[in-house]
RNA sequence: GGGCCGCUAGCUCAGUAGGUAGAGCAACGCCCUUUUAAGGCGUGGGUCGAAGGUUCGAUUCCUUCGCGGCUCACCA
């Protein structure tokens, strides 16, 4: 007979037109939500309430079944006898595990105690031509959880609170910028020059300009030049695309909030940062302890501090700055005294060697948090250099999990220095490094009209929800991760 | 991109030392006024991810491909 769920549907709707019901409503008028109609005293009337079926039990006479909307469930009872007439072989006949429907009448216990909304009428809102999933297990394949997350959503419990809850981390990021006298701006995603970051971005084209573009891989240099025109304090939650691997910690579209603060250093900022991560994990969390897997990480009480220098002194034995040349051979010369091997290491500077071996010897086991300072010159083409020395940068980062969180830095505003180092980034990118920032004359032009001293972070968002809502993969903390169309 | 693993009914999963497949839920029919994983009786539903190969015979073995996950490398 049904030998297929959605032709029997199909037919249903049809049927269901023929007797002169729309199956599909435009409105319906609820008075109650279906957690406050949980909470009301048996015998209230007038209860009107809507939502998905989720479950049916039907008995002859008698049909029970369980609505769900997005503030919880409820069992809702049709008695043949007490309901009006021909709506209740109508909800036998033709509704089903799916639909969405709107129910009026009053509020009883059932004899095991259960608070039911005894129906008199009822009205079926939206009809449904695929069954849901099944109802214990739901829905379990990684790769249908993203591609229809609303089945997700809508089945497996705990996932709506998690999307729930990355809305409340960014709010309480949000908020707290807004409370410490931050303004939120927009900038451009489609840029002439990708700028910002060290990153290989994705192209497209503008077809009225005739005119090539790129998507933004950070917000930085709009939000300098934010600055730059007396807007002190600026802040974006910037959507950043960057044309690379996709891997459980990185995502090809990501979220980047970047906020930037005239006459702060990055001594200034690293402070702020501390009190805004811990205010907003203890907003988000109730403590400022959060766990990870197997890890507890506290955010509250004083951060480790280690300088790039220091810390691969301690993880690998090597002080970067007292190599042989003092440059990249002379630390190729001591990695290989030590047995470490890093791929490709013959094409590297200075500056890229220090940070593959830092990811190789020390970041995988900082749970942290951490905060790592002053990297090498080469490695910042955008930061400023440190008064004391000139190898080093005013930079710092927060690693969580072996997860760089934050990347920050007191900026660069000598437009000299900063024409210098786009100079020495755009040697690198005709030598074919893809990742190298061109020369960007508009955001030279920009500094050269002058610019306050500025401390600019930029925090990954989908991260730190990530780690606040215990998930490894990032897009298991993303509504609709990209997938290969089938 | 490399390595490993997975893909069987709408969903969750069994299974076949190679003889063209099963269960539960969902669906369809019947019974049933207190269930909430309702129950009972009955029925239908699958190109076993795709294509080639080996074989008398392939869902099973081999090869290639597709989609996904984990992992290594690269980037936040």
């Amino acid at each position: 007979m049904g030998n297929d769920e959605r032709e029997v549907r199909l037919k249903k709707i049809e049927e269901i037109r023929k007797i002169g019901v729309f199956p599909y409503k435009d409105r319906f008028e609820r008075n109650r939500t279906l957690l406050e109609a949980g909470g009301l005293a048996v015998g209230t009337e007038n209860v009107r309430i809507a939502g998905r079926v989720m479950t049916i039990r039907k008995f002859g006479k008698l049909i029970f079944a369980t609505l769900k909307d997005n503030t919880g469930k409820l069992q809702i009872a049709l008695q043949a006898q007490e309901i009006e007439a021909g709506l209740f072989s109508f909800f036998k006949k033709y509704i089903d595990i799916g639909d969405f429907v709107g129910a009026a009448g009053s509020i009883f216990k059932t004899k095991l105690g259960e608070v039911t909304l005894d129906v008199g009428r009822f009205e079926l809102l939206s009809k449904a031509l695929r069954p849901l999933p099944e109802k214990w297990h739901g829905l379990q394949e990684r790769e249908l959880l993203y591609r229809r997350r609303y089945l997700d959503l809508c089945m497996n419990e705990g996932t709506l609170e998690k999307f729930e809850k990355r809305t409340r981390i960014i709010r309480a990021m949000r908020d707290y910028l807004d409370r410490h006298g931050f303004i939120e701006v927009e900038t451009p995603v489609l840029q002439t020059k990708p700028s910002g970051a060290i990153a290989t971005p994705f192209t497209t084209h503008h077809n009225a300009l005739d005119l090539d573009l790129y998507l933004r891989i950070a917000p930085e240099t709009y939000l300098k030049r934010c600055i730059a025109g007396g807007l002190d304090r600026v802040y974006e939650f910037a959507r950043c695309f960057r044309n690379e691997g996709i891997d459980p910690s990185h995502l090809q579209d990501f979220t980047l909030l970047e906020w930037y603060a005239a006459f702060w250093n990055y001594s200034d900022n690293m402070k702020f940062t501390k009190e805004l991560i811990a205010d907003v994990v203890s907003a988000v969390n109730g403590k400022t302890e959060v766990t990870f897997g197997e890890k507890k990480i506290d955010f509250g009480g004083e951060w480790e501090t280690w300088s790039v220098r220091d810390l691969l002194l301690r993880d690998a034995g090597i002080d970067i700055f007292q190599v042989e040349g003092g440059d990249e051979r002379g630390l190729r010369k001591a990695l290989d005294e030590r047995g470490i091997e890093i791929e490709d290491s013959d094409k590297m500077g200075f500056g890229p060697l220090v940070d593959a071996l830092y990811k190789k010897v020390s970041r995988p086991n900082l749970d942290g948090p951490v905060f790592l300072i002053h990297h090498p010159i080469g490695l910042s083409p955008l930061s400023r250099k440190n008064d004391e020395d000139a190898r080093v940068t005013d930079r710092f980062q927060v690693v969580v999990n072996g997860w760089e969180i934050v990347n920050a830095y007191s900026e660069l505003v000598d437009p000299v220095d900063q024409r210098e180092r786009f100079e020495t980034q755009a040697e690198l990118r005709r030598r074919g490094d893809a990742e190298a920032m061109p020369v960007d004359e508009d955001f030279l032009e920009a500094m050269e009209y002058g610019m306050p001293p500025i401390s600019g972070l930029g925090l990954g968002v989908d991260r730190f929800v990530a780690l606040l809502l215990n998930e490894e993969n990032l897009r298991d903390v993303i509504l609709f991760p990209l997938m290969r169309p089938l």
